[in-house]
DNA sequence: CGACATTCACTAATATATTAGTAATATAGT
DNA sequence: ACTATATTACTAATATATTAGTGAATGTCG
């Protein structure tokens, strides 16, 4: 690459990935807004049902949300009876999250939507080519992740 | 899947998407860190490393920063010495964006350490890996943004 | 047992994201 | 010219992200 042009030789990966994720949640955007939940909440809501109960530290490696962002999106969700917390006993700096009746039936009214929208997003993009994408996201992942673990950044972030 | 469980049927893709991005920016932040330059402000630095002067619209679409947040971006980087802005003679609504030569010289320090990661990623992930992972990107990308642009979305987000 | 480091959730400060709405300007069609 | 509409960048309010740092609780080791 011509060096006097300052350009840089490799692609934006990092804007890449976001283009490709900002394309498919706006898909999924008008059902959370619909349902007045955000894009956060409703990432703990859906690991949460997955998972079952968790402690904030776990939701966060998990959904990918630091631990000052988490603090507020659990008040939030605490407060809006989306989520209970409950200290362990062995270890008072601990907590337990789980759901509530009113998130569970939340994501109950939201499920039959996300399910049509992944249908329509699969169709778009063939199924064939849907599996492909996923395993290439979990060998990315896979490999980045492990080579930073091995390195001494097994903290998430 | 079993409906009592209340799990959805479906991987969270817009997750798997975020937490792909968050394993490649981490390798970035280090540098961006140690520049003093926040993630969005590099992202335009760099789009206009590549484009030249542009519109903050279209600087919107490419950087994937809606408008609100890049009035914000904006102010600061003209605050910081980044950019420069000047109104269009025939239409005073709209504004032209360049870089500085500090914002320059700036990415000219950047780069060989931006490319020195690309590098490094392209080594662990392996280089045929890469380029099919940044082809099956641009065709997501594309299949759901034609889509969307059919549907009257034109507008990015 | 006791100094020490680590873990956990949190606060503070600032930057950015999201949704809604606005003022100024420009354009289309009458 | 003139009104209705569209476009552009912006503000406001709230939610979240990032970086740094804190206090309480726990674990480690001499």
């Amino acid at each position: 690459m011509n060096p006097v042009s300052g350009k840089l030789s490799h692609r934006n990966l990092p804007l890449l990935l976001l283009q490709a994720r900002e394309q498919v949640i706006a898909r999924f955007r008008p059902i959370l807004n619909e349902h007045g939940i955000t894009e956060q909440q409703w990432r703990v809501v859906r690991t949460l049902i997955d998972t079952g109960p968790l402690e904030p530290r776990e939701i966060g490696e998990l959904c990918r949300i630091s631990s000052p962002s988490l603090a507020g999106v659990l008040s939030r969700m605490e407060e809006l009876g989306y989520i209970k917390r409950k200290r362990l006993d062995h270890d008072q700096r601990r907590q337990r999250v789980s759901l509530t009746p009113r998130s569970r039936s939340l994501s109950a009214r939201m499920a039959p939507q996300i399910e049509a929208t992944y249908r329509d997003i699969e169709f778009l993009i063939g199924v064939e080519f849907s599996t492909r994408f996923y395993h290439a996201l979990d060998e990315l992942i896979g490999a980045l992740a492990a080579q930073r673990i091995h390195n001494g950044k097994e903290s998430w972030q």
